[in-house]
DNA sequence: CGGCTTACG
DNA sequence: CGTAG
DNA sequence: GCCG
């Protein structure tokens, strides 16, 4: 037993039913091999191009040392042929994976001079917001909401396949003219070809008569209310309403607290947040919430810190590097309460370490209450931060501003007595009341989460988005990495381990990509 | 023909 | 079924 | 709907 080997096959950039059957295979044929790395490995079959890539996904690098023993890194095709063979075959150079330490080229890539290929993944392209294919993007996704909406058969996945035909062209280098230069393209087949060469011709039926349809425009409007979705919409279309106001003089209109309060506050809702806004915002959340707990990081995320004009919420994530942020967000909550700007609002906790780690899972160990919180609600602005002002105006200027309110606030106490009946819409502080009330703040969706210094940098990138970034993220990384990533972390199924972030950057090494920057998240 | 992001209320 | 990126 |  000389020729002992001992293999370990990598899970990643192949399909998990694959990775099983040929691990069946090489048991069925008495070949030693584990299910993890570890120093007696001495063959390493990978998907991988380069020998550089692999050690950076086997985790702790000890292949420096031993160079004698060092395993040998090869490829699929080593593999395959000592399948067929029943016993590892000789190795020779075109089994090994190339010694690529130069800079590092695309996964895709081919040797020399070829450009980088159009990535079949949209994480691993550039799609910024101003692009070159606005008006094919924009009828696109006319055809993925409207699957969205009918979703018939559960074809909520149709609605997928359109908003990757979309992402492409929002992705594409130069502005389509002609759908053949859409040829050899993943994600756009025949129906989106169909679709854009119409529409490149100048009339495409499909969408004409989706958006003539009074379906579709109802829906639209529906379903833009908060707490309301498809099949709420579709509830209120067959009871016979046709407009916002039909719904908000109804008697009988679900409990749901947000769709209570989404009707009341529905015109405010739908006038859409500035960057300004936002930032300014922030600003004063930031100042707030330094009282509370110095050193807390306050970040503004979502659409605006992709580089978005408008939002139709604020989205604000907090950590703190000492690891103190238990009952930060109850605590913030109050404070704004007490400085009136808090309208309605839920909060939600996670139970994620519990659930779907608790076996082997190392990062609660340090006795710390993983609390990942988040909170949901509407929040009253005073409407002079909300100033349609385009124009840059000086931070100071409006942080000035909401401190006076905050203090006038205080003393006046002029709304309601207190922010206190959160959730309950019966009484004298009905949503309708209070919205048709004389107010100089505006109602605003936001939300707050408070993620664990551990879990920062994948909450940060889950929360800047966009939507399809992450389904893109999070697919490519279960179908490439066999890894599963969420906004709190990223981890190996097969080592039951967790790759620790400590930056933005080092989200994207882990999972072997290119870093996108957020304005170019977009998708 | 199966799969299509993931988690919480 | 609704929310969130 | 599109991919593997």
């Amino acid at each position: 037993m000389d020729d002992q080997v001992v293999l370990y096959l990598m899970p990643h950039k192949i399909q998990k039913k694959r990775y099983d059957d040929m691990k069946k295979a090489a048991k069925c044929r008495k070949f030693t091999i584990v299910d993890d790395f570890s120093p007696e490995v001495t063959h390493i079959v990978t998907e991988f191009e380069t020998q550089e890539q692999a050690v950076r996904h086997i985790g702790l690098n000890t292949t420096e040392e031993n160079n004698e023993q060092s395993p040998e890194f090869l490829k699929i095709s080593w593999f395959t042929e000592s399948i067929k063979a029943r016993k590892p075959v000789e190795i020779q150079d075109h089994h090994r994976l190339l010694r690529n330490t130069q800079e590092e080229v695309h996964v895709e890539g081919n040797e020399g001079a070829s450009e980088p290929r159009f990535s079949e993944w949209a994480c691993q392209r550039s799609t910024p917001l101003k692009h070159q294919n606005d008006f094919l993007a924009t009828q696109l996704e006319i055809l993925q909401k409207y699957a969205e909406m009918k979703d018939e058969n559960h074809d909520y996945s149709r609605a997928l396949a359109f908003r990757r035909a979309s992402c492409v062209v929002k992705s594409f280098p130069i502005t389509v003219t002609n759908v053949n230069q859409l040829n050899g393209i993943n994600h756009v087949g025949p129906h989106s070809k169909r679709v854009i060469g119409e529409l490149l011709d100048g009339y495409c039926d499909e969408i004409n008569r989706i958006v003539n349809e009074e379906w579709f425009e109802k829906m639209k409007m529906f379903t833009g209310v908060f707490g309301v979705g498809p099949s709420t919409a579709k509830k209120w279309i067959e009871r016979g309403w046709t407009s916002i106001k039909d719904a908000q003089e109804s008697t009988d209109i679900s409990k749901d607290w947000r769709v209570q309060w989404g009707l009341a506050f529905h015109d405010d809702l739908m006038n859409p947040v500035k960057s300004n806004e936002a930032y300014r915002f922030t600003e004063i959340i930031q100042t707030e919430a330094e009282k509370i707990l110095p050193g807390i990081v306050v970040q503004l995320t979502g659409g605006f810190r992709r580089g978005k004009h408008q939002g139709h919420d604020i989205d604000i994530l907090f950590t703190h590097p000492n690891g103190e942020e238990t009952g930060f967000l109850p605590k913030l909550l109050t404070r704004l309460e007490k400085l009136n700007m808090v309208l309605c609002g839920s909060h939600e906790s996670s139970s994620f370490h519990e659930k779907v780690l608790s076996e082997d899972f190392k990062l609660t160990a340090r006795g710390q209450l993983d609390h990942f919180e988040k909170w949901l609600g509407i929040c009253k602005l005073p409407k002079d931060l909300v100033s349609g002002d385009d124009a840059q105006i000086p931070l100071s200027n409006g942080l000035e501003k909401c401190t006076e309110i905050k203090e006038n606030v205080d003393s006046l106490d002029d709304y309601e007595p207190k922010a206190k009946k959160q959730r309950k819409c019966h009484g004298d502080n009905s949503p309708f009341t209070i919205a048709t009330s004389e107010r100089d703040w505006i109602a605003r969706r936001v939300d707050f989460i408070m993620s664990p210094y551990s879990q920062y940098y994948y909450a940060l990138v889950g929360w800047t988005g966009s939507k399809q970034f992450n389904r893109d993220l999070r697919l490519y990384s279960q179908k490439v990495l066999n890894r599963k990533l969420t906004s709190h972390g990223f981890y190996d199924f097969t080592t039951g381990k967790t790759l620790p972030a400590n930056s933005e950057t080092e989200v994207f090494e882990n999972l072997n990509l290119q870093y996108q920057h957020p304005k170019n998240r977009n998708c």
